[in-house]
DNA sequence: GAAGATTGAGAACTCAATCTTC
DNA sequence: GAAGATTGAGTTCTCAATCTTC
């Protein structure tokens, strides 16, 4: 048998029940503050980095890891609270662009001093500092993807 | 401000990424396999653990931290698929209490394969073995829980 | 036929309200 | 009034099918 041992057990349980704790945390700090999720806020940065030309909803679901309807039904939330616009894409007649409006840009920025005072709290309050890396480098060996580029370090504000 | 250090936030993307693969990659691997999801397993273990008298629905709720309408709800869809069953407590007259079938000890143990497999294959594998410990102890710190007790050493089966 | 994107229908999740018993 | 548990209504997620353009 290939039974994993009780270490990775351990492992495996302390590592879900850390990121579910942080998320649903992070996600309760969001809402009572009267703002978005934390998707929104990923998608939102995605969209504020690629400029004023915007990006196509396929970028987007590939930085996100979402599926196609799911970065679909995202958009469909977001411009409808009016964060997003939505043009056809002159080069692609099946594809549309995605802008960040204003309103977008001002709920980015608002949203960040909470995801950020979260992350201090939360994660770097509570870890010694020499401790942070070599923690890192050990999850991006459980990535699916091969532990090479940076490739989403998405939260800066 | 109170902002994140980058290598901070580095290890936020990290934790997300890496539980999300492991258990999006699990669970694909349960539905392949026509199995139930991760969520029934935990469920079911807890349940098989109290043994033959069972247990009251809000003591399934704190060990698998589950909302009060999230474990009714699941419970509703287990109970529905035979796998265990609902008898009224005698000693309290608001509760109920859980049993497992012979079905869901059964189904239980189908699961674990697939679920061990992945484990050992997605995580034990991916690991220099001396990095497991120290790993477990950091995400440990990372909960809201007092990391104290084991408190959830699940997946045994 | 494949790629980009949307959509209908059904399942699951969430919130707040409810009901019963303690 | 608090604890155990369920439920109606609304939102989000998921799958498979669809549509249009490449």
């Amino acid at each position: 048998m290939t039974d994993p041992s009780p270490a990775t057990i351990a492992l495996w349980t302390s590592l879900v029940s850390a990121s579910r704790h942080l998320v649903e945390t992070i996600e309760a700090r969001l809402k009572h503050a009267g703002l978005p999720p934390l998707t929104w806020y990923d998608a939102l940065l995605e969209i504020e980095k690629a400029g004023p030309d915007g990006l196509r909803p396929f970028e987007l679901q590939g930085r996100l890891l979402l599926p196609q309807y799911g970065t679909s039904r995202l958009l469909d939330r977001i411009a409808a609270a009016g964060y997003v616009d939505r043009v056809p894409s002159p080069e692609d007649g099946r594809g549309q662009i995605i802008r960040i409006t204003p309103a977008g840009h001002d709920i980015r920025r608002k949203i960040w001093p909470v995801y950020a005072r979260s992350l201090a709290e939360l994660i770097e309050a509570r870890l010694p500092p020499d401790a942070v890396a070599p923690l890192t480098a050990a999850l991006r060996h459980l990535r699916g993807t091969a532990p090479s580029e940076p490739q989403g370090n998405d939260p800066p504000g």
